[in-house]
DNA sequence: AACGATATTTTGTAGCGACATATTTTGTCA
DNA sequence: TGACAAAATATGTCGCTACAAAATATCGTT
């Protein structure tokens, strides 16, 4: 009398890992059809299709109708990141949040913006400097501009009390939203406002958010030296 | 006689969405159960388990048993990045790939790579300093620790044929990746090495990867100036 | 009132069947 | 031979059922 485990999505999934992975199928090989692996493993194809859209997900295989499963020749890595609201990001490693309204001006959006949004015609923005601060100490500076005709009410929030960031976030949710990152080195101003010294690389993570393809905001989000960002794990 | 169209997963995610959206549910309110939810919309309760597994993962809900279904009251945002292989990188944007060694020495890890690989032991390594080219010109400076333990073999490798980045990825699968991005001041040697002024603002990403908790190897890769990370559309 | 055992509720997952869809292969006809 | 149509084939998706697992609610006992 065997007890059969029943097999889970992630052992059927691991199963075939570990099959590429020894090199039983290399890159380019053709994997056999999920019926037949079903059957070999002795489970559902429902099953073996979970296992191989998770594996396709992540880059390691790929799937075509009729064409089949094949392991992908050149494996791309890919990693999910999390980025929380700043205050959250503060208050986790337990530090006290803080931040700091700089100016909030009305302008309409300038080459860079529009270019970030893939604006073709001028629009009226908001333009809101801030400085979010960790145990008191500057830890981001962000600019940010604000789409007035997609997020008008934006004008009558008082933003010496709630940080741009975290109003947006609680009340304008996001469609689809391009992240990018780079470095660049703190000019005079910046160096200023940080309080560090001129020349210092920082990570900048600029973020860009539409709603059904209406602009909400953009942002560039300078941080201070050290700043790292990790993929969760 | 009306031909009532079946919905997909992701109508039924989008439907729920929208009515998050529209402020029907706001955070932290609890959405009706699946099986509710399913008969409302006239699907099968699997169908809004999909969706709702789908709005889970991004990061827009969190499901607990018995619990029900909750909207995120702090969301967060959550990217996917691709990483290809740097010569995949190179030729994708229409330029020639080329590589450099600059050497490769058998060491112990230094404490800052044990770090990375949360070894507490020492460990016998291969470091690899070397150098990606786009069009002739340095695009990517990589400071590689291979592992001599977990993968022996790469002392048999001609790295100045093929660079390590790419022999690993075809012959060293990996189950789990860590990444760390964050920013740099380019010190003589890297700026020269580059051909870049010393102090350019640079783009650093650390990779460091794993099998079945053996270590494989771990990266510093140093990008040249200008270079960007964005999120995969 | 406090505690712990038990029941209930809700999501999570596997299996099976049916059909949809994309892609390749084959077949037919000019 | 070439072009187009049809068949074949593998994955993609949905519905339904049954049961598992986790979290919460309830109830009984002390």
């Amino acid at each position: 009398m065997m007890k059969t485990h029943r097999l889970s999505w992630r052992d059927v999934r691991d199963e075939i890992h570990e099959a590429i992975l020894s090199g039983r199928y290399g890159p380019g090989d053709r994997l056999p059809r999920d019926a037949d692996i079903a059957e070999g493993l002795n489970c559902a194809r429902s099953t073996v299709q979970r296992a191989m859209q998770d594996m396709s997900d992540s880059g390691l295989v790929e799937r075509r109708r009729k064409g089949g499963t094949k392991v992908r020749s050149e494996p791309v890595t890919r990693a999910t990141l999390d980025i929380p609201i700043t205050r959250r990001e503060v208050e986790q490693k337990g530090s006290r949040y803080g931040h700091q309204l700089i100016h909030s001006t009305r302008t309409d959006a300038p080459r860079g913006v529009m270019a970030s949004f893939e604006l073709t015609k001028t629009h009226p923005m908001l333009r809101v400097e801030a400085l979010h601060l960790s145990d008191g100490r500057p830890y981001i500076l962000e600019d940010r501009w604000i789409s007035l005709d997609t997020v008008p009410e934006i004008t009558r929030v008082d933003l010496n009390t709630q940080s741009a960031n975290e109003w947006l976030v609680l009340n304008r949710p996001y469609n689809q939203c391009d992240l990018r990152f780079y470095a660049i080195s703190a000019n005079n101003r910046v160096a200023e406002l940080l309080q560090i010294e001129t020349g210092a690389a920082l990570l900048v993570v600029e973020r860009t958010t539409w709603i059904d393809n209406a602009p909400i905001t953009t942002v560039q989000a300078i941080t201070r030296p050290g700043y790292q960002l990790v993929t969760r794990s």
